[in-house]
DNA sequence: ATTAATTTGTATGCGCGCTCACAGAGATCA
DNA sequence: TGATCTCTGTGAGCGCGCATACAAATTAAT
């Protein structure tokens, strides 16, 4: 109920937005189009832009001195991200890039902050969703302190179940393809151990695993093992709502 | 500069209200005081309070089952804590508790965003102080990923150092005195291991320990293994300091 | 169709860090 | 001052997960 209402209040955001705002807003956004693995802002960066995903798919990263990468989230078409920007304290320290090929509408910080002034339901919009993300990121650190291996990729995959899972008949079809080598680098772990892990818990019949495909067979049993409520999944995924909401808002928009 | 600003501005937030919104906080809150170890909320808690800590230490935590403690944070006095109560979006994920006694100003979060609903200074304050929390975390959870238990002990000692450090001859000396036990509990460890490496630290003439204190010796070379930039600090810390504005803020409005 | 690049599967050794167990040292309170 | 409790130091054993290496299976590119 309260969470069905975050995923919507992400992109709606913006239609609270009177006509003039928006107009505004509009005048003053780039649209930008990314190619696989080029960077929207890295580290240390004074672009402070605030950025909508209009297609495609973009991973909020950081990698170590040892070449290591750390994903820290994966934003999807009609998703926000960059939004600390619009509190101009940052050194952005994280780095966006383009997981596949992308293109983006960014928003002058200066800018979004001036429309933000003259619009209190954008501001608490935008509270909302920092405060959203950071909830999300404290269940993420929780669940990195004293979990084995094991434990988060459960977690991960209940996750990624709530965002972007599917009912099918055989259990929860994920609608997001990832990689042994990605997962990894979610949880902080290397892709032989998640190789292996899979392979685990496809004998244990709890998933199924093809190519960068997985079915979640037992979803409260996955749930159970990182103590978390199964989530309420239904036959069409979050993110797939948020983006065809979004394509439509936009594309009724754009004709006028 | 841009971090300074922050400090002070988690508690000088009220002090920007006019006096007749203060006043009217005033008479909403109710002071409660909590012995060492009590609880002021607990997970599934739906006391949406936002938290102002007059006096003592709270630890916003989460016990895993299997009885460890996970410190998230810690809070000092003139510090606001259990802010997300204000997004009643909220299922509180954590627990707070009083590391010592303790006395706590409770805003019940209906008054709380009464209040900020005509006061955009407050909204915007509280905005920024849930984005600068959330970067804080970011960081932890990039230093959790991929480092090993020595380097999150030194990243720890490199944060503590910029809230609690305070300059003297032989180094940095920490204004806070915390166990192995909650040292381990912060980097996802184990008291004996962080016993073995702060003994390991000391031989190398990183820091000198003592009895639940630390000196840092090297400050800047310790920054250096985990790749950040070492604090800036000055002969008194950023926590005194801070509670120390706050008691003088909150005596001469008490006396009025 | 062939080549190149990416993804996935598997096995071996080894080291970090956890568990368990115990002891001394320092606090705290009667 | 003695008793109890918390905090710190140290060691032995061991298992998880990493590093490394190699090969098969798919996909992408030309």
């Amino acid at each position: 109920m309260a969470k069905a209402f975050w995923y919507i209040g992400r992109w709606s955001l913006f239609q609270r937005l009177g006509n003039d705002q928006l107009a505004e807003l509009e005048k003053k956004a780039k649209q930008r189009a990314f190619s696989k693995g080029s960077a929207i802002y890295v580290p240390f960066d004074s672009s402070d832009s605030v950025c909508l995903l209009a297609e495609g798919r973009i991973r909020i990263c950081s990698s170590t001195p040892e070449g290591k990468l750390a994903i820290l989230a994966l934003i999807e078409p009609g998703e926000i991200f960059g939004e600390l920007a619009v509190l101009n304290s940052s050194d952005q320290e994280e780095r966006a890039e383009a997981a596949i090929a992308s293109t983006v509408i960014m928003i002058p910080g200066d800018d979004f902050r001036k429309v933000m002034e003259s619009s209190p339901e954008l501001a608490i919009g935008i509270t909302k969703l920092i405060g959203f993300r950071r909830a999300r990121i404290e269940r993420r650190l929780r669940g990195l302190l004293f979990r084995s291996n094991r434990e988060r990729l459960c977690q991960l995959l209940v996750e990624l179940a709530e965002q972007y899972g599917r009912q099918k008949e055989g259990g929860v079809e994920l609608t997001i393809s990832l990689s042994h080598q990605e997962l990894a680098s979610v949880i902080g772990s290397t892709r032989e151990s998640v190789t292996m892990l899979l392979g685990e818990l496809q004998l244990e019949g709890l998933i199924s695993v093809a190519r960068k495909r997985v079915l979640i067979r037992h979803l409260k049993r996955l749930a159970a093992i990182v103590q978390l409520p199964a989530p309420v999944v239904t036959d069409v995924s979050r993110s797939e709502v948020n983006a065809e909401l979004f394509r439509l808002a936009t594309s009724t928009r754009l004709k006028e």
